[in-house]
DNA sequence: CGAGTGACCGCAA
DNA sequence: ATTGCGGCCACTC
């Protein structure tokens, strides 16, 4: 039954996800099986366990998620927290701070 | 239980 | 460069 599995698999990634680094949805959504489910993986941060440092998760471009929760500076101020600076809604040096996998 | 929703991604006009 | 559309799959109503 791997229906709820998929949500297992992303949270588990977004609890090993470290501090100092940012990923894509398009990533989770890979690396948890379907590469193309990018969005599941936002609706289970929307519906989902929100101990998750969810704000580290950001689109393709590297850019902030508009529908999260008071907007996308909520999650400026917290990637600030975690040490990531943003510039208009855009994650600074995001190719750098992208975070790799190991456990392939 | 069925249909709709969605914090996205990639490609076609 | 922008706009539009299909697809992916768990979750809510």
């Amino acid at each position: 039954m791997p229906n709820a599995d998929f949500r297992v698999r992303v949270e588990k990634i977004i609890s090993q996800l470290p501090a100092d680094k940012v990923t894509t949805y398009g990533d989770v959504a890979a690396l948890a099986g379907s590469a193309y489910a990018s969005r599941v993986v936002g609706g289970i941060a929307h519906y989902g366990n929100p101990e998750l440092p969810w704000h580290r998760l950001v689109n393709r471009r590297g850019g902030l998620a508009v529908g999260f929760p008071g907007g996308p500076d909520v999650q400026r101020q917290l990637l600030l927290q975690d040490g990531i600076q943003c510039i208009d809604n855009k994650v600074v040096n995001f190719e750098d701070l992208r975070w790799h996998p190991n456990f392939l």
